[in-house]
DNA sequence: ATCTTTTTTGAGAATAATTCTCATTAACGT
DNA sequence: ACGTTAATGAGAATTATTCTCAAAAAAGAT
């Protein structure tokens, strides 16, 4: 394990920078170690689980500084935050296509689905409640289905 | 102000005490107070605002009573917890058919509205992954849209 | 109506997640 | 490098909710 496992920053990491810098943002080590750490998850980690993959880059975050760069972050459009069932908070960046959650309920395990036409209904119903739509949350919570 | 205002009991809050003592659980000052001032209740209280109501109808109710009495209701299906963006828990009685919530971002106004067709594509989605759905929450934010 | 058993209750302590305070540190433009 | 101003760490504060425990009160049997 070296001690340079996690400076190569990735592409995404690097746009990110940029992108922030653009607006004022001061890109601190602690605010890199965090979009490292957020880039590279596949899962959707709470603001814990997000200060211990910081520390992996750089030992000095706090958990006060996760929350707070989180905040920033959430209010530029650079992250989601999704407050599943129960849990705290869970994070990841806003990098990709809009998608729903799907949660396993036994396992917690998260998964990501997109459905063009229930986004379609959605819009429909805001309209006719003389509504438009700011944002949106839909959770399935549901477990593996027995084949019988 | 009459002393008696809430002591007609309304049916529904008749059959919710004859359900739940069928189940063994006992029927208390504090939980009438509760369930009727649920049951009187047309919008989505948080337990504080419970707290108020129930006090209304019986002065020695407690915030843990309530939260306590609602998570007995919960489980059992006789309340609907809430989760909305931002604020704490909101309750609901569960005697309604199923809806959804649609909150409006500057008010907080939370109107209900049902899609099936949107419960199908749920339906369908959980089944392509694998999943039966245990519950799920779609909640739509948004505010009026200007007539332009 | 009284007795007994078992739940439920009120009050306040405890907990968990998140935000705030403030003195210190560090980005960034010059 | 310098100065300005934003960001940080540590821990206190906050908020919503749950827990603890002795006392009160349901429900069932007598």
């Amino acid at each position: 394990m070296s001690e340079t496992e996690f400076n190569e920053e990735s592409p995404t990491v690097d746009q990110l920078e940029d992108e922030l810098r653009a607006e004022g943002v001061r890109i601190t080590r602690q605010r890199v170690a965090i979009l490292s750490a957020l880039a590279s998850s596949n899962d959707h980690p709470s603001a814990d689980e997000l200060l211990d993959r910081a520390r992996e880059r750089d030992a000095s975050v706090s958990l006060a500084t996760v929350y707070r760069t989180l905040s920033v972050l959430e209010h530029r459009g650079t992250v989601l935050r999704n407050d599943f069932d129960g849990t705290g908070a869970r994070f990841e960046l806003a990098n990709k296509p809009h998608h729903d959650h799907l949660i396993d309920v036994d396992t917690g395990e998260v998964i990501e689905f997109n459905s063009p036409k229930i986004e379609q209904l959605q819009e429909e119903i805001a309209k006719e409640l003389g509504y438009e739509i700011v944002h949106h949350r839909l959770e399935l919570y549901g477990r593996i289905k027995p084949k019988d």
